[in-house]
DNA sequence: CATGAATGAGGATTCATTCAT
DNA sequence: CATGAATGAATCCTCATTCAT
């Protein structure tokens, strides 16, 4: 709601900020304590309402920040050029997987969205200023060289990385349960990888005949 | 807790089981209500209480049904014979999207597990009477064939199609935005599971040269 | 309520009954839940309803009941004769103690209506036809004849073992805690049991010089 | 639970003890209404469980305080002096039956541990300090005196006492019904009193011959 | 006589939110 | 900016009691 002025307001802001992202993530909009927030942020329950005004505009902030975070991720695949195109598929899951390593929460925030979304005003449509452009180029380019086969589409062939990574994450602990295989163990994770990609992407890209 | 020992007494319980699911797929267990169930179910609130024990108890037993279903999903692709095994990869993919279709609250019970998971009581651990043994002889006939490759393990091969059911179903909405397609379209569906079995399987399985 | 007519009924009745006596005397009014007496009686909970109309119903027959157990073992006073008369203190004191102990559930149901009394009505005024009469004139001997006071009337002489009687009982874990000794030990008591006649009763009665 | 921390909060605080002392006392735990002892404080009910956490817990506060009057009144027998032990017994059973008729609760609260005691944990035992020690040695002189007998152990005669002025208030209504007089009429008090001093202690202490 | 199912009025406890200082 | 106190609307759960067979 109204931010924070001086330099320790804007600490406190913070700190309420990190305690809420944690308790919503692992505890869901309506499993979600105030009280907890508070006490794991170290202050009064009361400057919660001050900075954010309500839960919902608390949570809202957290979901923002969520969708900056994949933002941000994507950006750095500009840094991507021509000669990566043969190795685009790996390079992108690999950047996905190491993302949700580094983010242990996003997927939680996110797949919210999916189980309950609507409750709360979705942030500013993002979606337009994604720099998926330029993968898309890098694609079309790989498809051209014909590294990419012609009857996929860049959609597609940016979903299965994206979903991959994001389910491998999310659904860890029960698709150990069903593998009965450890996937937190990170050779585990390093060895599926490696078979996950000669699959997707085969030798180099994906050639299909 | 307690069963329903009459037919009418069962007609109570399963109507109340059939509301708790709803309820609790689309809010979570945090927010479901138990008011919301007892009045979608028609019925006494205190019935709950006494066919269920509480509402830890009335998850439990939604939860467990889950499992059942899966199971029953997977004891389905024991009809398939070797003459299937070129296909086996497509009709695992197609099996697993149209269990999603017909049972829409699944991923969302499912994913709390992973979500919020730990809190209650494991159902009685399934997975190793899972006939993953059929699929996976099969998978092993067609490695020695040559249709797939001896690089990629069943493990990663049931895998893939398991994440990418589940995550074309469950981030539906976000994806729908992020893509700007409407996934939940029929038509842009089959398009993109054409295009995603042949990214997976080839023509023909899925050759890696 | 109503009475049972068939011996089956009369089983069932006294069977709630027991299991009553017991919820009541350990919970106390408030506390005592008529599941588990149904529970404890192996019976439908409606029987108690056919039986005894309510709880407080049930409650007023358990309370009944244990007006009529003192009125009893007062009864049994009425064996005495004049050669009892020096040893009647003890006697009586004696006799309260081991009602108590065979009945370890009395002080409790009888406490509470000095705790929560009034809420019930009181059964029908007894006291006129306790045999008191027979004890007092004994006890009207013993003063003629100097073993007893006669300055301490025959209510006081009634009331002293009723209460030490009463309180060693009811307070028995309390006092055990406080005096550092362990009352339900037999040895203590019979110990404590004759000093305490001693100095009620003295050696012989109870001489006041 | 917590404590409060402004003047206004322990004013809050000490409301809610005293209409739950008077609420326990005449309801018993499980009849006793937190919405009653709100109503009775005039505060929230909810500043109940922010004080004192939950009902066990403030039950638990109010028997604590019940400890530590009994302790309290046991100190004021420590500037008795050799002088008084003649009077010992009458002081000290006048002594607890002043105490009784000051806190008419008292006696309610602690014999609900001894009926439905365990449920809450014992507060800090505090026998070990009691002032007993005191009282003990003047007994001991009274009796090196002759005006005790050695048979009579400390035990005994603190016992009697406490008996007697516990029983008479804690069970004052139905003896009253038993006795056929009102013992809570003051003169009627007066006299038993007086009955029961001399049947106890004698003219003078308690002379056994 | 006997039973399982059903009910509705509580009753303890929680929680987001506001007040007062 | 910051805090402890206070509030009222839920929310889970219980319990005596009645119904229907």
């Amino acid at each position: 709601m109204s931010d924070a002025a001086s330099p320790k307001g804007r600490a406190t802001r913070s700190r309420i900020f990190e305690a809420a992202t944690r308790e919503f993530a692992f505890k869901g909009f309506a499993g979600a304590r105030i009280d907890v927030i508070a006490r794991e942020a170290e202050i009064n329950k009361q400057r919660i309402y001050a900075y954010f005004g309500d839960k919902d505009g608390l949570f809202l902030e957290v979901w923002k920040r969520t969708f900056e975070l994949i933002y941000e991720k994507t950006q750095e695949f500009l840094y991507l050029t021509e000669e990566d195109v043969p190795d685009l598929g790996r390079i992108i899951l690999a950047g996905y997987m190491s993302f949700h390593e580094r983010h242990p929460e996003f997927w939680r925030i996110f797949v919210m969205e999916n189980l309950f979304g609507g409750r709360h005003g979705r942030p500013g449509h993002t979606s337009g200023d994604t720099p998926y452009g330029h993968l898309r180029s890098l694609y079309n380019i790989g498809q051209k060289k014909g590294i990419y086969s012609n009857d996929v589409s860049f959609e597609t062939f940016i979903f299965v990385p994206t979903a991959i990574s994001f389910f491998y994450t999310s659904n860890m602990k029960t698709m150990s349960d069903t593998l009965e295989t450890d996937l937190s163990n990170p050779a585990v994770k390093a060895k599926l990888m490696g078979e996950i990609s000669l699959m997707l992407f085969g030798e180099q890209g994906c050639h299909v005949d």
